[in-house]
DNA sequence: GTCTATAAGCCGATAGAC
DNA sequence: GTCTATCGGCTTATAGAC
């Protein structure tokens, strides 16, 4: 069926802009570039997108819901307290650093790039992505009876971007561990003063 | 005199191309664009410059040391005990981020657009910024008596970096007065332990 | 929906005169 | 040290056949 094959090949075309854009950036990634690694012609992949630009945003959108899933699996297979469980995040995140292929938050540097374009649909699936994230980890920490659970879960997304952004910079992933055991500390802070 | 000449004219090519590059990033400026705004032919920027990638790194390399003072400046002249002092890192940060022209840190922002380059003089000129002020607030806490300030002042350098990530995303920069809550919650529970 | 072919222009970098 | 002029290649995007 021709509605099924189109399907197919935008998601190949996806996937191989997902590949390169993460690898090697957004601008120094070409269409030719994730045309020919989807192995489809540039007319092809113009017959899907409109343009380079809806192509970086599908890839952003693409990664939106595997990323928080994979956050919050991380959180609910530690054991111990929402602190600890927290921590655990980034205990995992410093894992995946390690490998030779990680190259910072994807939806962050995608922000660095298009820092000149505030209105690009990417920036907002970047922004809404990270919205999610914070609202996520707000309600399990008002679960908890924390009070100012809202900026307490502000201040871990902060502390994870960070080390994002630290550990892309200085390839040395025990920052995120580093950051993991300020968010804990924040949290039993927190947790005391109930 | 020539040689005057020579250095005032390279000093207006890292100046056009740090307010270009900070504005728009490194890989949507054109050498071109550079050289224009500066006021020379591009034959005259690669008579100073031997490539792109050189005139990039001048470009981070000149914003070392204003950067520091400023952080450092910001640091000295808030009134209180060390805490409310690195709180007011980030209450002044919050103010310039307020500024229409402000795009997040040039350093962070770069490191990002080449992280498929590691070994890029660029990333070593900003790793080496970054920690230089992750020594240099190591220090001042230190200073204080605190037990870890080394950690302490890695979580510290993980809010501020993580603020001007997610300030430039979302466009907040409440989020750096909420960083900078962080970060005095941490120091100064590391002061009562003392 | 996918192809071949190409437009129109910008990219980083260089040649050679003065 | 700065200029004019230009190279070869790559860029996003499109025309038109099937």
């Amino acid at each position: 069926m021709t509605m099924a094959a189109a399907s197919s090949t935008r998601d190949r075309i996806v996937s191989a802009a997902a590949k390169l854009f993460y690898a090697e950036g957004i601008r120094a990634v070409s269409v030719d570039a994730v045309a020919e690694a989807a192995g489809v012609t540039k007319r092809t992949l113009y017959y899907h997108f409109d343009s380079k630009d809806d192509l970086i945003a599908a890839y952003l959108d693409g990664r939106d819901q595997p990323n928080l899933q994979l956050f919050q699996k991380w959180f609910a297979e530690t054991e111990g307290d929402v602190a600890t469980k927290v921590e655990g995040i980034f205990r995992n995140l410093a894992r995946a650093a390690r490998h030779p292929k990680w190259k910072g938050c994807g939806f962050l540097r995608t922000s660095a790039e298009l820092a000149n374009m505030p209105g690009h649909p990417a920036m907002r699936i970047a922004a809404a992505h990270k919205k999610k994230f914070e609202n996520w980890l707000h309600q399990r920490l008002e679960t908890e009876g924390i009070d100012g659970a809202d900026v307490l879960a502000r201040q871990v997304l902060l502390l994870l971007d960070g080390s994002f952004a630290v550990v892309l910079l200085h390839r040395d992933p025990s920052y995120m561990e580093t950051a993991g055991m300020a968010a804990a500390s924040l949290i039993t802070l927190a947790l005391s003063s109930r």
